[in-house]
DNA sequence: AATGAATGAGCCTTCATTCAT
DNA sequence: GATGAATGAAGGCTCATTCAT
């Protein structure tokens, strides 16, 4: 006997995992309520309980499903032999695209963004898999750009360029109190990738020479 | 003799404001319990109600307080006639100084960044009293440097320089899981206001030589 | 053996309930704490709250459920062939011996007293299901009694039929103090009902009597 | 200096009684609280507490003032030699209009209502100078109108007089749900005091000619 | 006579969690 | 595998009251 809102054996698990990671990020980990998830996953109350154990562990679970979600390989423009040039401008478009193009499943940066500013424990595995994977990367673009230069300076340059890009996301609620122009910048997507990469471009050159003899 | 929670007459509102802007940057808005506020600032639970009404009041009144509270001038740095250069590697000193130095009272800082990332609505008032001046000043510096370029361009050289500032604030946690060299530059402040001067400064000329006949 | 605070299956809202009724009945609304209701219910502080939302509607379903606890068909007088006035002696008797005999769930009536004189909302239900019923069976008796006269007046009588009876419940505390003599009335209900039969009785008649041709 | 809002000294009291004796009949003793009886007279918090001691004698100090209050004799009908019959009918006059004007400081009433069905303790002074009285005037017209009956059978008449007319204050709520045609008799005093006036003569000469010879 | 600050008790509500089925 | 009933801890808030001035 088939009742309304019965679902499929063992499709609960994953139905709550996907609500989870939406509540969460738009709520946060305080705010959010496993009746609430339950309800719009269509579970019962003790579902999540049941399948996670705690709330934390659900939420742990709902982070790290995110993470798998992502089927964009994050590593596509370092194996090339373009350019390094060409190849930090292509890490750049890939980067901001992901971080404000709006058509994505915009939960799992969310998720990442309060993950950040107030980690609850699931920060170490997604740093491992998502974001220090692409600090390589880039570090290996910036190595070619700079020549040698010690790894810390890297290290600088590194953060100088994700700094950038980041910034548009964290600090866009005041941003576009600052002025309207942030408002409308972060519309434009390539044109902000354009911009970070000439200027980073220059500062990584003007920063290593000084390195050189 | 002081007995504890007899206080001298009026002191207990500013104890509660004090307390709850450490409380409230250490835990964020919805951990925070009034009753852990008012035992820390050895004030009765009913304290909070009679002083700001409620929690939320009590919140945006400790926000706003912080705000009062930085005695530092904030645009010091651009009435002067040094050349532009040396006011940005000052404005960034400044700036970071005050983002990482242990020293301060570290809770104004953060209870900014909670505010940026879950915003309450008492946001736009430090906009308007502390970041919008100076993005203004940082802007004047870096038209100086760019010369004649769209207020568009300053705006994003603006956004690239604060950027990289604030990402050590902010990404702090999960800059220390991606390497060591993090945890240790957050505490070289000089070191790093110099690299985020060298780095934009080269940026900004980049990014100004294209727009120049 | 049944311990304490472990009810088969179901039972609580049913005990919530009863209690509730009780409850508010003897202390009204506002001192009435649901702490209170669910001690003497054997329940948890919170199962009010998971079976009915919240204390307002708590006693609202008391309320409701004082309602359908009534047993007794509330129109038997009026579809019997007996002479009018019969049916009017039996009318006062059942309605007084319902109001005052100490023998009956007194919480019933007295919620409705309360209700009366300080309506949440709940009021209209029990006007439909119980008051209007009863001063349309009284109003057809006394239509029977006084013949061709204006609707106006016959609901007049009804009100002057239904307050004499009234009064002995709302006026109790009154009553007693004004002098002895009714302290000892209440206790015979049969009496009263008597009384007011026959003081109604020729009430409606002398009411009537201008009304005819 | 006179500042606004500070009134000539021992005013204060006098403010709040009137204040409390509105607020307590339009809330009840529950739901009034003593920040909006002194805010609403203007006072300070404490001056419940400095002037009266606690709430509860407050209530009964504004309880008891309502009464001083009153300048209408309450037994003006009982000192003539007019018919028994016109003195009836002068009383309920005189009562129905009490009740039921819209011009009176209805918290009078209201309050009497209140006391009635929720007894604070405040009630006996109340019965002692207003309510027996009435009755012992009623019961003085009756005895004349009824001749040689038992003190009992004056009493159960004398509540059926009074109760025909306090059911229009007490079943207010009630009886407009019932029939929109109580919704209009409520602005009839006239016609009330008619109908109560005859409805009860007759009613207490037919229970009179049971006792005669 | 009168005040504003401060208190402590207690209420309703909400939440994550567990139990019995 | 999954559920609905039931729990207990705690949180925000309100209130009458008192204290020191």
């Amino acid at each position: 006997m088939d009742l309304p809102g019965k679902a499929i054996h063992g499709e609960t698990r994953k139905r709550l995992l996907d609500v989870a990671g939406e509540v969460f990020a738009e709520k946060g980990y305080d705010r959010t309520t496993i009746r609430e998830v339950c309800r719009r996953a269509n579970a019962n109350i003790a579902a999540v309980n049941y399948h996670f154990g705690d709330k934390r562990k659900l939420y742990a679970a709902a982070f790290d499903y995110s993470l798998t979600c992502v089927d964009e390989k994050p590593t596509p423009a370092s194996d090339t032999d373009e350019p390094a040039e060409d190849r930090l401008r292509e890490f750049t478009r890939r980067f901001l695209r992901r971080l404000l193009d709006p058509g994505r499943p915009s939960w799992h940066s969310r998720l990442l963004a309060r993950e950040m500013s107030e980690p609850t424990g699931a920060l170490e595995a997604m740093v491992r898999r998502e974001i220090r994977p692409r600090y390589e990367v880039l570090q290996g673009i910036i190595r070619e750009l700079a020549g040698e230069v010690p790894p810390r300076v890297i290290a600088k340059c590194a953060a100088s360029v994700i700094g950038q890009m980041m910034h548009y996301h964290f600090a866009r609620p005041v941003l576009k109190l600052v002025s309207p122009v942030y408002g409308d910048l972060e519309k434009h997507v390539e044109e902000l990738a354009d911009h970070v990469t000439r200027f980073s471009l220059a500062g990584i050159l003007a920063i290593a020479v000084r390195y050189r003899k």
